[in-house]
DNA sequence: GTTTAGTTGACTAATTTATTCAGGTATACG
DNA sequence: CGTATACCTGAATAAATTAGTCAACTAAAC
């Protein structure tokens, strides 16, 4: 599992939705203004959410995106999986004769060090994000 | 925190000195024969990694870079860090004004998940890297 | 049938990652 | 000495990723 920004983009914009879309779907172009990220982006971002399961979408006038889930079932860790690319953590992507001999050396490192970071976030849920959120805003 | 395949890189190249510095400085030449990873890579990396004072050098012939410290005193956590960029994990610095009205949305968000992730990799050690390894090797 | 808004794909720019090149400096050793 | 070793530095480059832009299309509300 990496951590880069593209990932801190669709979490922040999972939580706009969350957080406005009590009245039907919401609008990437209202995404896009609130949260200053190009419309062009979130598009990409979310066509990969909505391939992912997590997000639905409602095509023509009055539509827009809505979680697919409740937000509580909905974890930062689902998100990050979601947008970022395969992804081998490896480096070997699972071979082990990156070297003459011996297996990669990290393989087992990062393996376990992606299960704990995975874990961790698996474990913070949406509705907790929107929680924090909805607070700090008071 | 980031976690990216330069400090993937990093960690290996110091899993390597650990284990090769017996008998006196490992070479980058040896690193970068044995790991696969370009001397001058390598010779970027450890710069930043003296300069961090995870390591010392020691010129001229049949000399190299050994740990600064005990393996068992080395992090992966400084490691990283000492690689990685300033990172600024929050989008706007500290700054509050990033949108109109309101604060960075993730701030609060990002600086938790920052502190878990790296109060983990604080707590794993180079010594444990290595043996994780050796053992390995069997 | 016109407007809204998702859908797709290609294309570009900026940044980061990784490599290569070309020099330098310090030091062990003969 | 002088030479070889290996760190040290910086610039230039290539590749990959990230971010943004553009253009055309489809589905649906009205």
């Amino acid at each position: 599992m990496r951590l880069t920004t593209k990932g801190r983009f669709a979490v922040t914009a999972m939580i706009d939705v969350a957080m406005h879309g009590n009245g039907g779907p919401v609008t990437l172009a209202a995404v896009s203004d609130r949260q200053r990220i190009s419309l062009s982006y979130l598009e990409q971002l979310f066509g990969k959410l909505r391939r992912s399961g997590l997000v639905e979408s409602v095509r023509g006038p009055g539509g827009g995106y809505h979680l697919a889930r409740a937000a509580a079932q909905l974890s930062v860790a689902q998100i990050i999986v979601a947008v970022d690319e395969p992804i081998d953590a490896t480096q070997c992507g699972g071979r082990e004769n990156c070297h003459d001999d011996r297996r990669c050396m990290t393989h087992d490192l990062w393996a376990g060090l992606n299960d704990h970071i995975f874990s961790y976030l698996s474990g913070v849920s949406l509705a907790q994000l929107v929680a924090q959120q909805q607070q700090a805003a008071t």
